[in-house]
DNA sequence: GTCGACGACTTGAACGATCTAATCCAGGAC
DNA sequence: GTCCTGGATTAGATCGTTCAAGTCGTCGAC
């Protein structure tokens, strides 16, 4: 029988005497109340602990502070937990900037572009987040042209792509990185394996293994397997590497395929004590960090507060005063697959 | 300029001549409604695609039709990527029955407390979906206490404690099957490679190798070897258990410890051509996939459903039909590391 | 002294749905 | 003919907030 309900905007006003519209003000504006009624009101909220209804105020406002955010159909593989804690990062960081994430999912592009409309004609959700962007993607156009506000980890690989915001991780600048740590470990051979020609991220990954050779003074070009992703998979390339005694270090697109080249390489190790393999990976999963696999980490905290940040000026219109579109850094992560030669 | 904003109930009716109320109660209750009108209301709906305010609607019901979910802080390494497939499954299922996820995140379990209360508080949050119950958990009880509809993905492992809705995955079953297969393989020795005791999952996977060796009049008692979960700690603990001669299979507590117990078979294999180790994990995690390791596959899309049927049953204060405690049986996956010995 | 400007606060309306109670009308029962 | 019953529909109030347009003093300028 104790329905009591929570305290409302106008049992606060009651209480503190003043206006609905005044303990609004506090709340929203309190710069416009006088320090005196601010306190007076401040204390009688915190008496009854009241909480602002957001169903309400979104009703009012047309403002929900929620982004959506499309969960992938299939869990595709190892790189599924840079998503992962992408997700965490981006929950972490919206719920600091009092945005909240709701998840929903969709079969195929189009799916998801009927649920961006749903979502926004019926929940009213303020923007969203995609989490994988491929290749001729309908999803980036459709959002831009509806001008619904969002932001895209992963660039658009389309060239002539229209320019939307968009936050990524210089994949390129992270195997340039552990190439370069390779060759100053001594490494003058190094191979790279990568996955088939045609997927952005992959292609890119190569371009800075390439670089680095080729400001090393080794290139242009350089031993290059490629095959796509997974550790048998891995495993098979490196022996195609390994082949060529000549090569002691193998720079690998992704930490399944690197996980799959240790296999390899402990057997090379084992018939030539004398040949020991470098090895590193990218995206450093837990995984790599178990099996002591050097590996270049993607800073998803940085991604995700960059993407909110993107978001929210959108939401609120405000003049962005960074780059719409920003590329991060990954750092190399040092562990015992690449040992310095002595 | 063309600010037009989207219908609402009260569009609808005037087109179709009828009240809001109508309208409201075609969408609603439509058997109330004679068809005549039914068709004509549904009509007008479907030209203006005419879709419902949830924010107007969860003001006026109380009913938000959402639910929360805590991501937990840090990715717990390979065994995340069940957490992974969970929270997908959920997203899915919930999204079928008209229901949504809402992330949030929290640092420790009070915190995490005051955001139930915040979300019920402002947001209006049905309801809430815990992944990661622990022993001495305040959360179940806290929620419990305060009426608050929630389910648990993982039984309490507290002796005596309150008796809340959760479903859970039969590890103790999952164990069984994997160590049965074993011995219909031809095993007789078969070693336990397992967590340190304490932890419930742990111990309940553990209970099920016992068991099903008791079953085959191998017991009571077993090889067992305890260690972190993590890949090099799986190694070095199957290496302990192959250093007894007769043990020909290993029978582990995750797909980690499989893994790392993989590359100490290899060795021992290595060693003696004869002696092929047979193992098990659990999990089922893709890795396993990849390396073809046979697996216990946790069926999470079976937990995500059971979990929103008993929400959603606890928020429409439906009586239960089924149980309001779930545990579903695991299913074994075969694959190369047990093949069967000739 | 009058006026306007301004700061601090208040009042009614609006957002878009659902709940409650009322209305209308047809069909029997008596 | 009157009354009742019940099905189909409607009108008004309501949920809790913010917006827009006030009111009410006080202060300074002229």
């Amino acid at each position: 029988m104790t329905e009591d309900r929570r305290p409302t905007l106008t049992t606060v006003a009651q209480r503190a005497q003043v206006s609905r519209q005044t303990v609004s003000n506090v709340l929203n504006t309190p710069e416009i109340v006088r320090p005196e009624t601010r306190e007076r009101v401040l204390r009688v909220i915190a008496e009854l602990d009241y909480r602002p209804n957001v169903a309400a105020r979104q009703l009012r406002t047309r403002r929900s502070s929620v982004l959506g955010l499309c969960v992938p159909p299939a869990a595709d593989g190892i790189s599924g937990q840079v998503l992962d804690r992408f997700l965490h990062a981006l929950t972490e960081e919206a719920q600091r900037g009092g945005l909240r994430i709701m998840l929903f999912t969709a079969p195929d592009d189009e799916a998801e572009i009927r649920e961006y409309e749903n979502l926004r004609a019926t929940t009213g959700v303020d923007g969203f987040v995609l989490a994988n962007t491929h290749p001729r993607d309908p999803r980036t156009a459709w959002l831009a042209a509806h001008g619904v506000p969002f932001v895209s980890f992963g660039r658009p690989w389309d060239r002539g792509a229209s320019s939307h915001p968009w936050v990524d991780i210089d994949g390129r600048e992270g195997t340039r990185a552990a190439t370069r740590h390779l060759l100053d470990a001594g490494h003058r051979r190094i191979a790279f394996l990568g996955w088939p020609e045609g997927s952005g991220v992959g292609d890119d990954r190569l371009a800075g293994f390439l670089a680095a050779l080729d400001a090393a003074g080794l290139g242009p070009g350089g031993v290059v397997e490629r095959c796509e992703d997974g550790v048998p998979e891995g495993e098979a390339a490196a022996r195609r590497a390994l082949v060529r005694d000549d090569v002691t270090a193998l720079v690998c697109v992704s930490d399944s395929v690197a996980l799959g080249a240790m296999t390899a390489v402990r057997e090379a190790d084992l018939a030539d004590p004398a040949r020991i393999v470098a090895i590193s990976g990218f995206d450093d999963t837990p995984v790599a960090a178990a099996v002591g696999l050097t590996s270049v980490a993607q800073p998803v905290e940085d991604v995700a507060a960059r993407a909110v940040a993107l978001v929210r000026a959108q939401i609120h219109g405000d003049p962005v005063d960074t780059d719409r579109q920003v590329l991060i850094e990954p750092r190399l992560v040092v562990r015992a697959t690449s040992p310095a030669r002595h």
